[in-house]
DNA sequence: TGAATTAATTTAACATGTTAAGTATACTGC
DNA sequence: GCAGTATACTTAACATGTTAAATTAATTCA
């Protein structure tokens, strides 16, 4: 039987939290989770975009999306509108207090990856973005 | 700012998520979630060890041990007593039946990884590997 | 057009992740 | 030997992960 320590998923989920270890704190700070954080973070960077384009971009499942835009818009974080074209759709846009939070997370965020590219080094870190893409290409 | 294409979290989970597609259907057949199963595997290849060890072993923190062996004494997977020594540890072991699903999940979950390497290539798995314990032996 | 199907989102139910606080036992130094 | 501290869990509370089912709005096609 394979050795335990080389099992896949747990080093790719220790990798995972060896990095949120660093960010959680940080966003703690701000009151916000990771996934609220990923959620505020696509928005910024895309606009105005229906749930369904938020939860690929932010890689979150239908059911916790409900509920992170339940809390988002609760906080006054996200403004939530009909689709006029397909009622079915929700369109989520930030408000003026969701641009502001973004504006004040993203230098915090953006030192931290510096740190990990100074002490992982960018080539190396390179490196694993590029087998990490192409692992999870080639798996699907 | 950093462009979210590059937000390793994220990659890191996109990595996992590939992965776990494929083993978590398995895992479902047999009745087991993956923390589950991480646990039955460490109770099956360190044999008799205390809860300490084994969320170390599982990489599951103290809380969700907790309830995962609540779950996994109630199906007589495991069978928990105390540490003569130290009434504080518990100390835990696989039953017949825990024994009997390890033998029968752990060939599945072998032929998963055999099709991970066919697809991906076992040498640039073998690469994966070194860059994330790399990577999160660096960061801590 | 209207019944059947598909699509977008939500709800439900249960498991785990995360942090803080609680409980019981062991240890340490005076 | 006992007060204070540390250790090993456990419980609590809230957020998210995962699957299935429900709801509502579009789409299809006989």
């Amino acid at each position: 039987m394979r050795d335990f320590k080389h099992s896949l998923p747990m080093e790719l989920l220790k990798a995972r939290e060896a990095a949120m270890a660093r960010f959680r704190p940080m966003l703690r700070e701000h009151g916000l989770t990771e996934q609220q954080w990923r959620v505020i973070r696509a928005l910024s960077e895309y606009g105005k975009i229906d749930a369904s384009e938020l939860a690929k971009r932010s890689f979150l499942l239908a059911p916790s999306l409900t509920r992170i835009l339940q809390f988002l818009e609760k906080e006054e974080i996200v403004r939530r509108s009909t689709d006029t074209n397909d009622q079915r759709r929700t369109v989520l846009v930030l408000t003026g207090k969701g641009k502001r939070i973004y504006s004040e997370v993203g230098p915090d965020s953006e030192a931290l990856y510096m740190a990990i590219e100074r002490d992982f080094g960018v080539d190396k870190l390179e490196a694993l973005y590029e087998l990490l893409t192409e692992f999870y290409t080639t798996l699907r």
